[in-house]
Order: C-alpha cells, then sequence, then structure tokens
RNA sequence: CGCGGGGUGGAGCAGUUCGGUAGCUCGUCGGGCUCAUAACCCGAAGGUCGCAGGUUCGAAUCCUGCCCCCGCAACCA
C-alpha cells in the first residue's frame, strides 16, 4: 500500500452544560478505540472530537453563574478536554462551535442554503396561550380552549427560519436503501423509516429568536442558528469545509466520514437531518452512523437529581485508566443498553485483567525468567498440543477485525479474551515445573515458554487499541515491539534470543470489593467539603453563590405558612398541591415534593414559604408561592420549618 | 389508549432478522495443579427463555392479548 487509505471518525460534540459523565466517556473511549485499532491496520485515521457550545440553557446556566456565557464554556470545555486527555484518547482535532472559522462557516452555510432556497423564513403558526406561553396546534385544544388551563387562546406567530426538509425525503430513503450499513444497528433503521420518513418529514426550525448565545444570522441578526445546523456541521467545519468552494485540503482527504459514533437518542439528527443537509450543499453523505446504547446504573439512567452519577475520573482514582476503559468497552453490550455498577467494574477487572490476562504475563515471565534467565527460543520441539494455540492466534486478527468491522467492541474484546484463556489452558496442557524437573525436556520447555511469548505479543498488539498504556508495558517486557497487523497471521516472528524483562509490579490489581467501597466512601469524603480546583463546571456553579448585598436579600419576601390541604396533583408524580394559611390569606402552592412527602404528612405542617414569587402555573394549577426545601446530595428534600411554633404569615429575615 | 426500549439459570449479557437439542462471562459447589496476582485447569448443580392463548411436526424466536420494569415527553417556582 503506498498511500494509506484516510480514514475519519468523528464522535459526538459533547454538551457544554456541564462535567460528563462516564456514559458521556464510553462515547469517546469507544470511538477511541476504533481509531487506534484502524491506526494499527494501517489507516490514515484523522479522529475528530469535540464540544458543542451554544444555546440557551448555557445562557442561563451561565447567568446563574453569574458569569459570560464564553467564559462559562471555556470552563466546561477544558473540563471536558482533561478528562478525554486522563482517558488517553488519541483524537487529532478538537473542535468547539464557538471556534471563529466554525462560526463563520456555519454562517456561510446559512446563507447559501436561504439563498438557493433550502431555508426560508416563517413563523410557528398557532393557538397561542397567554398565560401558559405555549404554543397548540389546532388539535390539541380542548373544545377550542387552552388544554391545559381551558382558558381561551388567540392565533398568534412567532417569526423563524425553517429547513424545507421534505424535498430531500425520497432521495434519502434511497441512500438508505444503497448503503444498507449506513446506520448501525440495522435495527433502528426501521424506527426512522416508520416513525419519521413515512408519516413524512416536518420542516425543522433553524433559527431562534428567544435568546443570544448562539451564531447570529448573518443577514438577520435578531435569529441566531438553533442547534442542529450550528452543531452538526462541525464535522465538516473541523475539516475545513469552505461553503464558497475553497475547501481545505483536509477536507478533500478525508471527507466522506467513514464513522460517525453517537448515542442512540441522536440518531434521527444524524441519519435524517444530517444527509439531508449534506445533500442540500451537495456534499457527499458519511458512510456509517453508529448509534451506540448508554451506560445504566443499576438499571437507571445515571443523573444528577438522582444521585447514581458515575464520574470517569473517580473510577480512575480507583482503578487506574485502562481498567475503565476496558470495563465501557468490554461490558457494552451492542444493541441494548449496558449497566454499570461499581461492583460490576470491580468483577470484571478482577476476573479478566488480573486473572486472566495480567495473571498470565505474570506466571509465563516467572517461568522464562526462572528456567531460562529470560530467553526466549523455539527449540523445534513443537507437540500436537501446540497445534490448537497456535492456529487461534493466527484466526484471532481476523476474527477481531470483523466484529470492529461491525462496530462490535465488546465481541471483539471477547475473541481476544477467549484466547487468552486459551493461553492458560496451554501452560496447564503442558505443565511446564513439570518439564522443568527433566533435563532431556529441556528443548520442549524452551518451546512452550515461546510459544506462550509470541501468544502474548499477538494477544497484546490486538489489546493496545483497548488498553494503550497497558500494552506498552507488556511490550516492554517481551522483546519491546507490537506485532504489525499484517503479520498478525503469522506464529513464531519473536527472535529467538529475545530476554523477557521483568515485571514492574503487577498489571492489573486485584481487588476486593469493600477495598473498592472504602476507596469510592474515601474519595466522596474529600469531594463534598472542598471541589477539585479541577472541575471547573462546578466551580463555576458554585460562584452562583458569589455575596449579595442585603438590599437584594430583602427583595425576596419570606413567610411562615401553615398547611391546611394538600393533595397529589393528578397525572404528576412530583407535584403536590397545597393550600396554605398565610395568617388571615390562604394560598395555593404547587410543589415537586411528592416523592418525599404524602399529602396527610403535609398538612398541619408548618413550612417556610418564598410568597413574592411570580405566580406560575404548574399542570394547569397556579402556584402563588414556593416552599422551601433542603436536598442533600442523593436529591432528597426535607422540608424546611421555623424551630417552635409561630403565628402563621410571620416574616422571616 | 402520548412515544420508545426491555423482561433468558444467583449477577451481567448473547441468541429473536431467515422457527429445529438454550449459549457466554462471573458467582456457587466438587475435584486437579503449584509456574503465577488465594491466581490457573477440569467437572457439576442451577433456566417451564414475563404471563396466557394461537400458528406449526416443532416457538426464546412468528401472531394475538395481557402483566411488569425502564427511558423520553409533561410536571420539578
Amino acid at each position: 500500500m503506498a498511500t494509506k487509505q484516510p480514514y475519519y471518525i468523528t464522535t459526538a460534540i459533547a454538551y457544554t452544560s456541564g462535567k460528563p459523565h462516564i456514559g458521556n466517556t464510553y462515547e469517546i473511549v469507544l470511538t477511541d478505540a476504533i481509531a487506534r485499532f484502524r491506526r494499527n491496520q494501517g489507516f490514515d485515521v484523522r479522529f475528530q472530537t469535540g464540544t458543542d457550545e451554544h444555546g440557551q440553557k448555557i445562557e442561563e446556566k451561565a447567568a446563574a453563574a453569574g458569569v459570560t456565557p464564553q467564559a462559562f464554556v471555556d470552563g466546561v470545555a477544558g473540563t471536558i478536554k482533561d478528562i478525554w486527555d486522563m482517558m488517553n484518547v488519541s483524537y487529532d482535532k478538537f473542535i468547539r462551535t464557538t471556534d471563529k472559522d466554525h462560526e463563520r462557516q456555519v454562517q456561510k452555510i446559512f446563507k447559501k442554503l436561504y439563498e438557493q432556497g433550502d431555508i426560508y423564513k416563517g413563523h410557528y403558526e398557532g393557538m397561542y396561550c397567554t398565560p401558559c406561553e405555549a404554543f397548540w396546534t389546532p388539535s390539541q385544544l380542548k373544545d377550542g380552549k387552552c388544554p391545559d388551563c381551558g382558558r381561551e387562546v388567540r392565533p398568534a406567530k412567532e417569526e423563524a427560519y425553517f429547513f424545507r426538509m421534505s424535498k430531500y425525503a425520497d432521495r434519502l430513503l434511497k441512500y438508505y436503501e444503497e448503503h444498507p450499513e449506513f446506520i448501525t444497528p440495522v435495527s433502528r433503521k426501521n424506527e426512522m423509516v416508520n416513525n419519521f420518513l413515512k408519516p413524512g418529514l416536518q420542516d425543522l426550525c433553524v433559527s431562534r429568536t428567544s435568546f443570544t448565545w448562539g451564531i447570529p444570522v448573518d443577514f438577520d441578526p435578531k435569529h441566531v442558528v438553533y442547534v442542529w445546523l450550528d452543531a452538526l456541521t462541525n464535522y465538516i467545519t473541523g475539516l475545513g469545509y469552505d461553503a464558497d468552494g475553497n475547501s481545505d485540503e483536509l477536507f478533500k482527504k478525508y471527507w466522506p466520514a467513514d464513522l460517525h459514533v453517537i448515542g442512540k437518542d441522536i440518531i434521527r439528527f444524524h441519519t435524517i437531518y444530517w444527509p439531508i443537509f449534506l445533500m442540500a450543499l451537495g456534499v457527499p453523505l458519511p458512510k456509517r452512523v453508529f448509534g451506540h446504547p448508554w451506560l445504566l446504573t443499576g438499571g437507571d439512567k445515571m443523573s444528577k437529581s438522582r444521585g447514581n452519577t458515575i464520574y470517569a475520573d473517580e473510577l480512575v482514582k480507583v482503578f487506574g485508566v485502562d481498567a475503565v476503559r476496558y470495563f465501557v468497552l468490554g461490558d457494552m453490550p451492542f444493541d441494548n443498553d449496558g449497566n454499570i455498577t461499581w461492583e460490576l467494574i470491580n468483577d470484571r477487572i478482577n476476573s479478566d485483567l488480573a486473572n486472566t490476562y495480567g495473571n498470565l504475563v505474570s506466571r509465563t515471565t516467572a517461568m522464562a525468567l526462572q528456567y531460562f534467565g529470560g530467553e526466549l527460543a523455539d527449540r523445534g520441539a513443537a507437540e500436537p498440543v501446540d497445534g490448537e494455540l497456535k492456529s487461534m492466534a493466527t484466526a484471532l486478527y481476523a476474527n477481531v477485525a470483523a466484529k470492529m468491522d461491525e462496530c462490535r467492541i465488546a465481541d471483539a474484546l471477547g475473541e481476544i479474551f477467549s484466547f487468552l484463556r486459551r493461553c492458560n489452558k496451554y501452560i496447564d496442557e503442558t505443565a511446564p515445573w513439570v518439564l522443568a524437573k527433566d533435563e532431556a525436556k529441556r528443548g520442549r520447555l524452551s518451546t512452550v515458554l515461546y510459544n506462550l511469548a509470541e501468544s502474548i505479543v499477538i494477544a497484546t498488539s490486538l489489546l493496545q487499541p483497548f488498553l494503550p498504556a497497558t500494552a506498552e508495558k507488556v511490550f516492554a517486557q517481551f522483546g519491546g515491539k507490537a506485532r504489525p497487523y499484517a503479520d498478525l497471521d503469522k506464529f513464531g516472528l519473536l527472535p529467538a534470543g529475545t530476554k523477557v524483562a521483568p515485571a514492574e509490579g503487577h498489571l492489573f490489581v486485584r481487588r476486593k470489593f469493600e477495598d473498592v467501597k472504602k476507596a469510592y466512601e474515601e474519595l466522596h469524603k474529600e469531594q463534598k467539603p472542598a471541589p477539585t480546583p479541577k472541575a471547573a463546571a462546578e466551580s463555576s456553579e458554585k460562584k452562583a453563590m458569589e455575596p449579595i448585598g442585603i438590599d437584594e436579600f430583602s427583595k425576596v419576601e419570606m413567610r411562615i405558612a401553615t398547611v391546611i390541604a394538600c393533595e397529589k396533583v393528578e397525572k404528576s408524580d412530583k407535584l403536590l398541591k397545597s393550600t396554605v394559611r398565610l395568617g388571615n390569606e390562604t394560598r395555593t402552592v404547587v410543589s415537586g415534593i411528592a416523592k418525599f412527602y404524602t399529602p396527610e404528612e403535609m398538612v398541619g405542617k408548618q413550612v417556610v414559604m418564598v410568597t413574592n414569587l411570580k405566580p406560575a402555573k404548574l399542570r394547569g394549577i397556579l402556584s402563588e408561592g414556593m416552599i422551601l426545601c433542603a436536598e442533600d446530595a442523593e436529591g432528597n428534600l426535607k422540608l424546611l420549618a421555623p424551630e417552635a411554633a409561630i403565628a402563621d404569615g410571620s416574616q422571616i429575615f
């Protein structure tokens, strides 16, 4: 191969609203493993990742933290990059949607699509309920009135730009048919076709006027470009795509992408909107989109409010980078969501990495050193038992590559570990410690150890994309070099006379779960009072608690109230509707505390209430205040109450 | 009837597209070995494949109905 074949692979860009958890981190590690594997196969790989930094949510978070949106995203993007780097991710480009050249291209793309008629100016249209601040379609109305509050609605419009999606639907369907591997796993394809394409594509809203933290539409600056046109185009702007036709060499070389790795939740955007945008731009479509499943904790989705979030850096502190990489890669099913808990990780690391792999390396090293001073040589004393080992070794690469081609990463690792187990069995079959007792069997003993070392080099070469740092350690012990993938179909390339070096400690340490638990608790003890300075997102959130003057505080009116009646809000699982007495006035308050208090418990309780909060309607009920609660790290809520009973309506200051 | 995913031995998962003896890893129990990280190797127990019908010579797999769990959406002032 004179020139290497290019291979362009990307992750979704991470949203900079906060510190990414292990589920987000999984995606980047997964992509890294594929990228490294392709490099080892001889592809000229370009691997791009980055951050998605615009949008209303970020604008709000930044405001809450008292910083500019730019300062906010700078902090979070830094945190994300730190985590990616910690995980030993070999990306070539880290793009941020606030990069100037990206922003400029998005504006150009928007304009181009507008000028050629794919984007048009329109408006949301519908029946508007002013108190609810919501649009309704005629079919949603109940007896011609707001389905939420039952009040009158009026026709209203809000200006926005739209992309004409339906125009390209037929071409997209044809592309699906001609490229059956485009959507991986294929089961998702039907979902897309049946749910979105067949019923007819709706035009997509591509601009907003309700917030400003975004890329302005240059010819109509009260609009900012809305999410997908901004975010998805990173894949081409990161290669230097130019809407006017002056694209960089990089773009010409690497586009179309070979693989977009994304979460299953955004498959729709990558397999419908993204290809359609590209068609409109006259740019070739990516070859494949892999929608990976999610990592759940104990079967539940990770979320901060649930308090079950697991972060990569915590896991790494306890287990090490490669062990964490191994777990997320090796234990994730292809099509269904995977499960991650501290106990599962520990079990997996102990049995696979420490027992099967680490111990294999360890015992082979020990015997080579003990019997031959570390010197390896195949003395030609082959026996029939060797055959099975060798044929499995030489077939391994093809099997692993086949799984990798299907994006079945866990299965690829499974192939390698089956082989490593076979190696352990080979030791038992050949019983080198028995051979060692008989001087006449010395040749055979040497051959057996040579075969083991050779097997370890082969397996480790294939493990390198998954466990890069570990692989380096093993190569350092066994001849210093990885085996080129082109040579993996041969057995016996390790030069005679290669010296096995003693190990520097164990590759992976076995741990009892109690010890892991202790380490975990230790970690959380430290973190609570003093957050690590590294967690930029968190520290910037803390900034929201900067000092305020008494004048600002006194704007908040808080009073004591007694709950005189309380019921669950129908069809909601978090809301309680309480009627409270505030001196000679009664009010209705809706609170999200149903998970922690029953209506019966509430009645008769004295609570602390914010009384001058703008009333808001929740689930159709007007809430005239806010009952104060304290929240712990797990998201549990406890009501605040006066230390002793006091008259309703009493002021708090 | 808002949308979607799922229910397979104690745990985590394959298998379901194109029906044909239910498979893997871990755990448990018994045995072997001692080079090795109480590791390794062999063997065993353990499942009416959520429930009920149906199609079929035959269903985890196809059809119908139902139950349960989870995610999204709405709601967390």
